[in-house]
DNA sequence: CTGTTAGCGCTTTCAT
DNA sequence: ATGAAAGCGCTAACAG
């Protein structure tokens, strides 16, 4: 049909006004007759007009867009915050743009440029790799309002939602404890990222406080890839003396981990205790259900997208603000006394 | 720390030339004495220089950028495909816009709208509802290319990946007929959409042609929703007669059912035989591991963007290119002996 | 109430 | 090999 897309232009010329007058009816500027209005507005059918986007940006200065940067949208945690995230954000007029960094930390980089090309008013982020130094320059040079999810690099006051991790993990031990285990293990991923670091550190502790047994060796601390889930557990059993509990933390780790301990005909709770992380239907519908360290991933993706509003509403008051995520213990039959 | 982004004027002034020279180091361009372009790149790292993609955009005519139509991110099926285009318009060059349409039609519209005023240079269509005649006509009247993602809305000549459900299906059903099955039945989502019709029409085909008992009452045909899946297999063992065979037709519509044969102590495949559609972690940890009709969910996004990426690198031709996806049948033990 | 116009940042002839 | 200038589509003063 139309041979390239109609501009206000070609809508003025329809209508047998100038394009001021156009603009104003699509902006819902005052100062226009009814009369007038009408008749644009079916000029606008007429051709087909559909608003340029990036024209208006040149000319405002707001995308209304705004960028979230994410490991792997085929990972369920990210595609549900930002199913959160956009749930917010398209109430308000925002669109996400969505970048995929293949959990790399060059990519978080490229990505995040990626975005500032396109004009972002806003970021929200989930970095690969929240400990690197060429990563934390560029957010401090940034001058648009940014959010961390459950991310920490150091010195970059943004603002930041944060898993509170500690608990669910206090929590499991201290079910474990109470079923009578004193020996566990623990599967997470590196400390190339907060949760990664949250967990370790929060397991160690607990460990400590509760007087638990747990070695530096029946902590596999390595990465969040679904494969070293399998690989982790499978050392762990194969010890001369395994632990009788163990923490998988990591929503990915999981299936690696229940592949592996089916593969090996071990069987929850009466060989192994297990907790996992995050309630997802795998582990929901496993034989037998699986215990896990719970919290609201959808709610996270929200709190961000609202916490970016409120800075994009023009909040710019010097203090970060941080929300914190409360996680439970959802208690199932894969856990039971040793 | 800047003001307000620099742009190609800074970078200008900064190294002392005119903007049409910084212009041609950034688009490669020839003409540019080695040593200026040595100088003009230092400015540019100096000044914090971020070209502005959207002003670029505007002023040629193409945005590097193609809008992906989904129903709900969250779904992990949705997720794979983003995954597949990402990984293959990523590396020409192009983003990836996603747009939710929550399963609605009158989203659909919208979305198209929205990626459209951003003037994306080609998209991905996975509509909520094919059958819509609004979306028939805005896709008709589109003028840049379309790839349509196991749709099929009548009358729009675009290209399109579609999923040969029929192969499944009649593997599917074959198989229940050696185990010595006759009666099956079939939950599956509503006709609004390719999969829900291409799913039911392959089943009573095969049904038919193999000489297999089923009658429209077995055939529960819903909406792709979870809840329609523990509702729909739950009414079909209230039956006075149940099945003794079921097709759970929709990735979605699997853990409901599970849940709910859970819920009723149905044993797979002693009182029920079960397949599934889509291959997950749920069901291969399932107990019974589940059979499943599969098909590479990655491979089909990868096949969508290389089809668009052949329509956006000029290649005109008339006819719409189809390419139909293979699905196989993976046997486990959800399915046994009648 | 409506029209004229400058200019957002960039690419691209066209001169030089 | 480099610069000047037009113009992509739009909004926001400013005039009338």
């Amino acid at each position: 049909m139309a041979r390239s897309t109609p501009s206000l232009k070609d809508v003025a010329r329809h209508a047998g006004v100038s394009i001021a007058t156009v603009s104003r009816v699509i902006n819902e500027g005052p100062y226009v007759a009814p009369e007038l209005r009408a008749r644009i507005q079916a000029s606008m059918q007429a051709v087909g007009y559909v608003p340029h986007a990036l024209a208006r940006s040149l000319r405002t200065g707001r995308t209304n867009s705004v960028g979230y940067l994410i490991g792997d949208i085929a990972n369920g945690m990210f595609a549900t915050i930002a199913r959160g995230i956009d749930d917010v954000l398209q109430q308000h007029g925002y669109t996400t743009l969505l970048a995929n960094s293949r959990d790399d930390a060059q990519q978080d980089l490229r990505m995040i440029g990626e975005l500032q090309g396109r004009r972002v008013d806003g970021l929200i982020l989930s970095l690969a790799d929240d400990t690197a130094p060429a990563i934390c320059e560029v957010l401090r040079g940034l001058s648009i309002p940014v959010v961390l999810l459950d991310r920490e690099p150091p010195g970059v006051g943004a603002d930041r939602v944060l898993v509170n991790h500690r608990q669910g993990v206090f929590k499991a031990l201290r079910h474990l404890q109470a079923l009578g285990h004193r020996h566990v293990a623990l599967v997470t991923g590196g400390p190339s990222t907060r949760p990664g670091r949250a967990i370790a550190e929060a397991f160690r502790d607990a460990v400590a406080e509760l007087g638990l047994l747990s070695t530096p060796t029946d902590q596999m601390v390595g990465s969040f890839r679904p494969a070293f889930g399998a690989e982790a557990i499978g050392a762990l059993l194969d010890r001369p003396r395994p632990p009788s509990a163990v923490l998988v933390g990591g929503a990915q780790l999981t299936p690696g981990a229940l592949r592996e301990l089916r593969r090996r005909g071990v069987r929850l709770p009466h060989d192994l205790s297990l907790v996992a992380y995050d309630d997802t239907d795998v582990t929901a519908l496993y034989s037998p259900a699986v215990t896990v360290i719970a919290r609201d991933v959808h709610h996270i993706g929200a709190e961000a997208a609202r916490l970016l509003l409120d800075r994009l509403g023009g909040n710019i008051a010097a203090r970060s603000h941080i929300i914190t995520v409360p996680t439970g213990l959802v208690l199932r039959d894969s856990t039971g006394p040793v």
